[in-house]
DNA sequence: TGTCTATGTTGACGTTTGTCGAATCAGGTG
DNA sequence: CACCTGATTCGACAAACGTCAACATAGACA
């Protein structure tokens, strides 16, 4: 099964994604707020990492093997790595099938971040 | 008053934001356009930081003081630094004026990071 | 069982980062 | 002019980070 679904698109109205701040431009961060957000771009604000996100965001079907991406210049445990570090920042999950271990992109956060970097909507 | 102008919002469908790299999901980045983009989700991946950016961004006319934002429960020094960072990374423009020094958001930026963080319009 | 391949973990390393206090610069005001 | 306040720069230091080689683990297959 979940072959059928071609990646979990979020809907762009929908503000069921991740609760976790508002849009940056609405209004100041608290503390708890920032070290949340800090978090997620913290993750993507390291080229090889933002590399591996993105090359496994564009895989077919919204998944990709190591195998398939770990070719950007680093050793394979230094890829190793950084999935890790992705993976703990909620951007990425995993799943071994067999030989291979799958990493897809969790689309709720994409969305959650996407969000953040919105203007707000002419603020009254 | 200054109503008027309520942010100097981006066009959502202007392709003039920075021409930066394309969204996450469409292709792997190479790594140029990563260490590009990494930079600037670096600048946003420390809370300080993000608390710093939130309050200009959100601070109205869309600038604000270094007074009006210094209260982020670090150093002065601290405080410059990091706003410093946001300047390198082209996320804030500084101006001084008389005895202050105001900060601003780059408009166009914030919106090209928002378009990293697009979903593909249905990757065929 | 043993072996081979694909990933993950460990330990160590040099580098970068975040933080502060002290010193310095920039503009107002008396 | 001297003095005060707001902001940046400097120098130092601990902590976090990115990287690798070596080792460990998980599954496939003979």
């Amino acid at each position: 099964m979940s072959n059928t679904k071609v990646l979990p698109l979020i809907a762009p109205e929908s503000d069921a994604v991740a609760p976790c701040c508002p849009p940056l431009t609405e209004r100041p961060f608290t503390a708890e707020e920032a070290e949340t957000a800090a978090r997620m771009f913290k993750a993507l604000g390291d080229p090889v990492r933002l590399r591996l996100f993105s090359a496994v965001a564009s895989h077919e079907g919204g998944e990709a093997c190591v195998c398939d991406i770990s070719d950007v210049g680093v050793s394979q445990p230094t890829v190793s790595h950084h999935l890790k570090k992705l993976k703990e920042a909620g951007l990425l999950t995993s799943e071994r099938r067999g030989t291979w271990v799958y990493y897809r992109v969790e689309p709720s956060v994409l969305a959650a971040m996407g969000r953040l970097l919105t203007v707000a909507p002419a603020a009254t």
